[in-house]
DNA sequence: AGCCATGGGTTGATGTGTCAACTCGTTGAT
DNA sequence: ATCAACGAGTTGACACATCAACCCATGGCT
């Protein structure tokens, strides 16, 4: 491994392991829901429709299908969604007022320690960065992108 | 949030979520070890002498302290490590194999989906934008670094 | 029609991470 | 000398992630 790579590879990991960790634990301390959860409200607001498919769900979280089925079990007994009949998922009430609170929680930390640091140059290429490696890992798993 | 942090945040987060799966996964189907205990066994490989003290570990990794200890019985149980009296640890013949079979797969997989990707200006922009960041984490948590 | 191959979804077992509460030894102040 | 405070380490409970093994509907194929 180059000496670069290895140099590159550390200090991001680093970040990765330090910057979610803080994320995640001032969410939770604030409003009781894990990056799990929040994927999840965030990406069934996002998407206005009120009927959202399981598989749907997949696809934009990129996850597992038995992660995504028993989050959505654990999160219906909390009353944050409620699943319908043929694999339909929506937003409860109590659901819409969490994700409402947590959002302006979770982008203030991704501001403060994120958005806040880097230039808009950095920015940007941070963007192509992850869009590289993101395409790269796309090549080798054909069937769970499309 | 200004749209350019969102969208670079979003690419991020996938890039982060997908490559670490991947290699996770890579590793563990062709060695059986987590990546917690790739952190471990490589950490205390680096570390040239034979006795490393657990607050070694946890600051070199940046982990909480219950996660160390579980991780360590663990791995413990495994016959990978071996815990002495005065909170030393170290390798056993066994972990020494395996950390080394496990070094060539995981860089394989750094390089194909990481270092390869990326020009050495990517490399050195990637590596200043993680270092800001983890400067600006230790801004606000000032006991857990030294 | 019958068949089976595929993919969505569930479940249970197991490994992993986090939090809070606890023990224990050291240190420093009174 | 006593006591309180602190930090290292452990433990138990719980949430979360992964894997393998299922169920079931759909869509070809013969």
């Amino acid at each position: 491994m180059t000496p670069d790579v290895f140099t590159t590879w550390q200090a991001y990991q680093r970040m990765r392991v330090l910057l979610n960790s803080q994320i995640n634990r001032e969410l939770g301390r604030s409003t009781g829901l894990s990056e799990a959860d929040y994927d999840i409200l965030f990406f069934l607001e996002q998407s206005a429709e009120t009927s959202v498919r399981s598989v749907a769900l997949r696809c934009g979280l990129a996850w597992e299908k038995s992660r995504l089925s028993h989050q959505l079990r654990r999160m219906e007994q909390r009353g944050l969604i409620e699943k319908a009949p043929g694999a339909v998922i929506h937003l409860t009430d109590r659901g819409r007022e969490q994700i409402a609170a947590a959002r302006d929680c979770h982008e203030a930390a991704v501001r403060r320690y994120f958005g806040d640091v880097l230039s808009a140059e950095q920015l940007a290429a941070l963007a192509t960065i992850s869009d590289q490696v993101v395409a790269r890992l796309s090549e080798d798993l054909p069937h769970h992108v499309h």
